[in-house]
Parts: C-alpha cells; structure tokens; sequence
DNA sequence: GTCTATACGGTGATAGAC
DNA sequence: GTCTATCACCGTATAGAC
C-alpha cells in the first residue's frame, strides 16, 4: 500500500511541513529532500494539497501501530500518556500538527476541514467509549461528554506546552496524572503512599 | 498609552494576522484595513514584526482588563472560565494567538521567543499561586507543578477545540468543570443547575 | 507629530526559456 | 537542471501637507 518511495516522500514532506508549515513549503523543497525531482513528487502525490492529507493520515496510522499493543480502553489515562510520550520522541509528527491545526483556524483548506472532522470524530468516539465504560457519570464526577473534550483539549494543549518547554519529557507523566484525575481513575491520591505505580523517573 | 490610531491599526492587524497568519500578512493589507498607507503603519510599529508582538501584548491586556473585577486566585476554576468565556466572543484573539504558537513551534521569529517565554511564565506564576493556595499537594492530590502544566495544556487545548467547534458556547463550562476536578475544588457536581453564573449570552 | 506620496535596494518564491 | 524575468513583499529613505 505504501511503496517505499512514497514513504520517502512523506518522511521528507513530514520534515519539511514541520519546518516551514504548509503555505511555507514548496513541492520543490519536498523534493529536493526527498532526493528527487518536483516532477517526481506529483507522480506520486498529484497536488501540495493531497499531499499534506496523505501524510496526516500517515501520521496517524505511525501513532495507530504504536498503540497496537494496548488493549485501548481500560486504562484510558496510561493510553494517552503512551500516546503523548511517542510524540514527545517524534517532533516532527506534533508540530505538523500544530501547524495545520493553526491553518485549520483561519478556515484555509485543506486543513480545515481535515481538523473539524478529527475533532468531531474523536470526541463523538471518547465520549461514546466512557459511556459505555462508566455510564453516564465519571467516577470523578464529569459527564462523559464533558470529560471527553477535557481530555481532548488537555492533549491538544500539551502537544503545544511540550513543543516550547526545555523538559519535555515530563509531559506524558503529567498527562497520566491529569487525566486519571479527570476521569476519577486515580488509584491513589492519597498522601499515605509515596510510592505510586507509575513509571516514575523522579520528581 | 495607546493613541486612538494605534488602537485602531492593532485592531486591523488582529483581524489580518488572525485571517492569514503572520507570514501570510503584508503591511499593506493591515494598512489597508485600518485605513491608511504601509507609511503609516510602519510610522507607529517600526517593523512587521514589532507590530505583532505589540499586538500579542495588546492581546493580553484586554484580557487582563476582562478579569480586573474578579479577586483572581479565590476560584481559580471560575478564573480561567471567565476568561475562556471572553475569547469565545472575541474569535479573533484566540486564533491570533494559534497561528502565532504554530509559526513559534516551527521556530521562526518573531512567535518563537514570545511564545517560549509566556508558557514558562505562566506555569512558573501559577505553580507559585498554586503552592501559596495549597501547599505541595492540591485537593485532587497533584502536586502544584503537575497541575499547573495540566490546567494551562487543558486551556490551550481549549482555545483550538472550540475554535473549530459548532458549539463553542458550551466551552466554558467545560473549563470550569474540567478544573474544578483537576485542582479538587469540586464542591458539587450538581446536576440541577444548567446555567452557571458567567455572562454567556447564549447561542 | 501625523501622516501621504514616491522611490530604491534587497529578498525569496515562481515561471519560463534555454 | 540552470538561468533569468517577474512578482510581491519588507524595510528605508526622502520630500512634503496638515
């Protein structure tokens, strides 16, 4: 499905959106890391816009595979950290978004409506998930719709605080804790254990 | 300190940068839109640059003067509604402020600095608030520093998903929920009562 | 001081010709 | 593929009107 020069291709288009942003980048420049001829890019990719659509749809299928260990939903707090800490390794993939998500405000396609649809769609599936998980009240209290675009936003926001922040590293640890906070999943908030489950590297 | 000229070419260049981002503007069209020439403009804000960190910190003063009525600190859920609530009404400063953290992310300046330096600030300020408020451990059980980069990650978050959401208006109460629960001063998750004490017009 | 009008040098992206 | 024409923009003048 995908041959190995497409896949070249998005590697470099990746680097280069990530770089430069979308209206920044030319194919040329696509090109030119990828290590072929602008002509040779539209072979494959007809336009800058289809492009850029492929390669979120790449991206997401990289954070896909990465989580295809898990067994999703029954601890949704440690999904996400494992989620926010293989981005954490892979800058390029969270500034990309970043990137489109910003293109996506001003209403310019084709970001736009790529990033109404995620969005929608992935607080309709979150939602549905807890409601089915919890019924119709967290154990921390939320409404499971409520919850949902909380923890949405919470990632979204930590893609961007990771990205300027010197200590990234520590954002999948605070995204485990907040969320088993959010959703009332937190095993032990007391002060009497100091030692919590968590893979903690230090404090 | 802001002549009425400067106020009304900063409220151009928020709708221009907001419309088509920072490299995506020309002088000419904020000049256009406040009703001058380039000259002028560039007679008040001596560069493009300048003009959008001018703009960024006329930004924040508007919301500083949104919550000058409010004893911050006391409910500090309420707090950061409030000002959730005031950027739903004003579309234009939420998304200025997106497209400029995307041009920050991909390293370009002039965002770059500004953006860095404002998420440290903010999470330095709000640690600090936060251990004078509670000590070294919130209600919720997280320690002020975790919780400080989970509240600001959850408002940033917050501005993107409502930006591209139907329904905007119900944002604020989710940030006020969603906080009320982060930091643990949820009193009640009272279902009785659908319209909070914000100054939502409705939709 | 607050602008307008005009113009120049420099840049970076784009498009066509060779 | 390189070279060149073109274009849009930034930034910096200058001169002058109010």
């Amino acid at each position: 499905m995908v041959s190995a020069r497409r896949q070249q291709i998005l590697e470099a288009a990746l680097e280069v959106f990530a770089e430069r942003g979308f209206k920044g980048t030319s194919i040329d420049a696509v090109a030119e890391r990828a290590g072929l001829t602008r002509q040779g890019v539209l072979h494959y990719f007809p336009s800058k816009k289809r492009l850029l659509l492929d390669l979120l749809a790449f991206r997401e299928e990289l954070a896909r595979e990465h989580l295809a260990g898990r067994r999703l939903g029954e601890d949704w707090a440690g999904d996400f950290a494992e989620a926010v800490a293989f981005e954490v390794h892979h800058p390029s993939l969270a500034t990309v978004q970043t990137v489109v998500l910003a293109e996506a405000v001003t209403g310019q396609e084709p970001a736009c409506g790529y990033v109404r649809e995620r969005s929608r769609s992935l607080q309709e599936h979150l939602t549905a998930h807890l409601i089915e998980r919890y019924g119709d009240r967290l154990p921390s209290g939320l409404d499971p719709r409520t919850a949902a675009a909380a923890v949405l936003a919470l990632i979204e926001g930590v893609h961007q605080l990771w990205l300027v922040d010197q200590d990234a590293e520590r954002y999948p640890r605070i995204v485990h804790e907040a969320l088993s906070v959010l959703l009332g999943t937190d095993s032990a908030p007391e002060p009497h254990l100091p030692q919590p489950q968590l893979p903690l590297t230090n404090g």
